[in-house]
This record gives C-alpha cells, structure tokens and sequence, in this order.
DNA sequence: TTGACAGGCAACCATTTGGTTGCTTAATCT
DNA sequence: AGATTAAGCAACCAAATGGTTGCCTGTCAA
C-alpha cells in the first residue's frame, strides 16, 4: 500500500501510467518517447519502482518487454481509502466552516 | 495536485489525516501524542506539509492551533484521476490476462 | 510578574531519490 | 557471422526528505 503511495508521487511515474493508459502494452523504447526530458535508464528506474508497487506487469517476449497497466492497487486505494474520507465529507467540511467563521 | 499526491506518500502524515478524519481539529500537542515515535518538530513538518498540500486547514486562537481536515483536494485526486483509471479497469485487466496467456 | 504551556525557528545530519554515463547481455535481421 | 536493436547492470552524483536537538516567542493563569 505504501509503495503504491509512493510510485504514484512521482509525476514522471503518473505520466507513465497515463502513457499506459493511452495505449497498454507499450515496451520501453516506446514509452521513453514519450518521456523526452529523460534518459532510458531513468524511464526503466521508474518503470521498476512502478513494477514494484505492482501497478505495472511486464512480460518479456524476444528481446522486448511489454508494460501493462494493473488498475487493481489503484482501485483499493480509491475503496479503501478515498471512500473513507468521501463519507466524512460533508461533516469535515462543516466543521471547517464553522472553524473558520468562529472568532 | 503533485502536492498532494506528494503529502500522501508519507505513511507518516496519512497517519496524521487519520487521526484527524478520528478527531478533527486537533491541536499539534493531541496530534503527537498520537504520534508517538516523532518528536515534536518532526510532526510539526509534516503538518507543514499537508497544509502546503491544502489537506489541512488550521485555526490559530490564542496560544494554540487548531487542525482541521480539508476533503477537497483529496476529492479532486478521485474525481480526475482514480475515475480514469476506474473507466478503463476492465479494458486494462482484459489486455493484461491477454499479454499473461499468449505465449 | 513569574512560571508554565503551546508552538515556531534554525541548524544540522543521514538516508533516500532522481537522475546521469558507460558498459554488458541478449535477441533479431541480413 | 556481423551488425543492430532492446534492455539490464553498476557506479556515481546532486538534491530532496525525514528526522533530530537547542533555543526563542507568545499566551495564559496563579
């Protein structure tokens, strides 16, 4: 869960994922086109830090590796933890108000 | 937005927004009681931080501040981002078993 | 008015992070 | 076989991060 937390900090990595998301299955050569202001090396540091934290599945086939987006991490954050502050909304946003208008 | 996505890597401040989300409007003395192993100042950056983020909201009266949960930017990390990858979850999984079966 | 309590500021430190360059391995095409 | 293409490995670097200690400021109550 944290490491999913942490993948996603990154604005390279959440650009990689919108890549993904774009068109899946892009290998590696692919998707540094797309991230022009990078190296290789560092595309493939993010693209293992992503792979880590398991919102990205490879499959090796020849001499390339194809990268799939997993949608499944980033689903049990969305349940398990944006739910949670999305039932509490309205009350913290209420108690915010009155917070700020009180003197 | 990286901001925010930045302050939630931190296991460490989601803590804090959890006790907030317990709790809100804790004073930053309540909040390390809390956090037990940080020190003061240590949490106080993380405060920083989530304010910086505009996850918290504070209140100072008198001699004490006073925090407060803001659910909007988490709101909007939900709404722009996780309801992308919501859309196309089965679209990515269905490509995902595809590329993990095809040999 | 003196003390205690809530918090802020600044300097400092170790580790992690994000990125690089240079070289190697492995598969494919001619 | 030789050249080319896809990716991996390793060492190294600067900057950001997470945390600390020590001291200062402001507010409240006895």
């Amino acid at each position: 869960m944290d490491l999913v937390f942490k993948a996603l900090a990154d604005g390279g990595r959440r650009q990689l994922l919108d890549a993904l998301r774009e068109r899946n299955g892009q290998t590696l050569t692919e998707l540094c086109d797309q991230l022009t202001e990078m190296t290789r090396q560092g595309v493939t540091k993010h693209l293992r830090i992503l792979e880590d934290a398991g919102l990205v599945v490879t499959v090796r086939r020849g001499r390339s590796k194809y990268h799939y987006l997993n949608p499944v991490p980033i689903n049990e954050i969305a349940e398990r933890w944006i739910g949670n502050y999305e039932r509490d909304k309205l009350r913290a946003l209420s108690a915010l108000k009155a917070a700020l208008e009180e003197k």
